[in-house]
DNA sequence: GAGTGGTCTAGACCACAGT
DNA sequence: CTGTGGTCTAGACCACTCG
């Protein structure tokens, strides 16, 4: 007996080593698929398919959480479990850390550091970094690139409490995140964006070297420690013409 | 005795209606914020966290599944569970369904459809939607607006299978996963967009009621069924001085 | 081999829905 | 009331990791 095979549809194997929860899944999600179960449609109660397949309680409650996990049905206590309408317009956007996206296109990241100072906070920043005025803050002007061609112009503020130097660290890892772990004396565990379509001005343009109000996203982010005070604060401008946001959602294809 | 009071902290109460692993649960959060847990260090085997609090492993697992699922701790097979760092680079942006994100603002959103049509596919058209050349589509022009102001164009094609009447349905939600489950003979259950940063060109200018070159952003969307195959596709485009996406992630607040 | 997390069982009691 | 999902237990066996 081959202990991999694929079970049958519609069947469990309990020799197999595919656990039995996921071949539960495998099948409800099939039917569902199917149209066997349709939308708004009682599936039916644990304690039956339970007993369907001669398998514990708990382990089809496992099966069926893998498929609320999914969206695909949705529990009501004393009722019953119900396949849920797929929900295809609440969407998420997904961006991955810049480096790493550029890694992906099979090129190599580069980052400039323009510069680098300690500043005191004005009202702007003191506002943004919810500390108060004139606190020292460390400023960091960054470019990143990739083969040759800038892609990223960043400036970033983070509370200035460790009095670490400024190494080939925060080139390796220039997020915030990083940056704030380096010279603030506090672990981010929270991070707020915010994502606005815009046009480059005049110093972004020469920076970026494109021609002045080209598309732009720019990204405000916020640092946030263990006792939600802000540790870190940045504006990204990414060119528009050379990243995009992604979105897939809905009912997995299996 | 109040079954309802709060839990002190370190503390297990079992006759309280709070769950057993959500009581635990949040004690491991807080050791881990408190920093008595620290990034890459190990948790307590399960067994040793069930016999200290006097419940069963299960139990355990299904408080330290929460951690998992929140991103705090990371499970490896035979050695242990280690407690995360936090990963704030990965971004995910929601958006929400345009007609509920503008009902949010307290407004009133308004479709007005500018144009409605029968259209055969022609090159362009047929690629994104994965159907020979001159197939028959419905062809949609919409207008999205608040309190008198245009906020997003949109221009859908879905394929024409049912020949269901244009009703208003299309204007209570002229969403693409509307549109094709109503003519489309098929139910939608899965959505890909591309976001993208761009200026409006003359046509959208006009229709949006903004200048020349106003930053926007751009959202094409592909809707598939359960085939896989292609039943849908359109452009949005949605004024940047209008719309932001945000981004919250990280270890959750409590 | 000892320790660990992953899976699974066969019960149990509860709160909640609908009748 | 009955039927439902939510929680919990006290075991069990497995595969994996590491010394």
């Amino acid at each position: 007996m081959d202990k991999n095979k694929k079970h049958e549809s519609g069947k469990i194997d309990k020799e197999s080593v595919i656990p039995i929860y996921y071949q539960l899944a495998k099948i409800l999600k099939d039917k569902i698929f199917s149209g066997e179960f349709k939308p708004e449609e009682k599936l039916p109660p644990e304690n039956n398919i339970a007993g369907e397949y001669g398998i514990s309680r708990m382990t089809v409650r496992r099966a069926i959480a893998e498929l609320i996990d999914a969206g695909m049905v949705y529990a009501e206590k004393g009722s019953g479990t119900f396949v849920a309408r797929p929900c295809l317009e609440n969407v998420v956007f997904e961006l991955k850390n810049f480096q790493e996206e550029i890694r992906e296109r099979g090129l190599k990241p580069r980052t400039r550091l323009l510069e680098v100072k300690i500043v005191k906070s004005n009202q702007d920043l003191s506002e943004r970094l919810q500390v108060p005025l004139n606190t020292r803050c460390l400023f960091f002007r960054l470019l990143i690139s990739a083969e040759r061609e800038p892609l990223i112009y960043e400036n970033k503020y983070v509370v200035y409490k460790k009095q670490n130097p400024i190494l080939e660290k925060e080139l390796k890892d220039p997020s915030l995140s990083n940056l704030a772990l380096l010279h603030a004396d506090s672990m981010p565990i929270r991070s707020k964006r915010v994502l606005l379509a815009s046009v480059t001005d005049k110093e972004e343009s020469s920076i970026l070297s494109v021609k002045l109000n080209t598309p732009v996203f720019v990204i405000e982010q916020t640092l946030y420690d263990t006792d939600k005070k802000t540790v870190g604060w940045g504006k990204s401008i990414c060119r528009g013409d050379r990243f995009k946001l992604s979105s897939d959602v809905g009912w997995p294809f299996d």
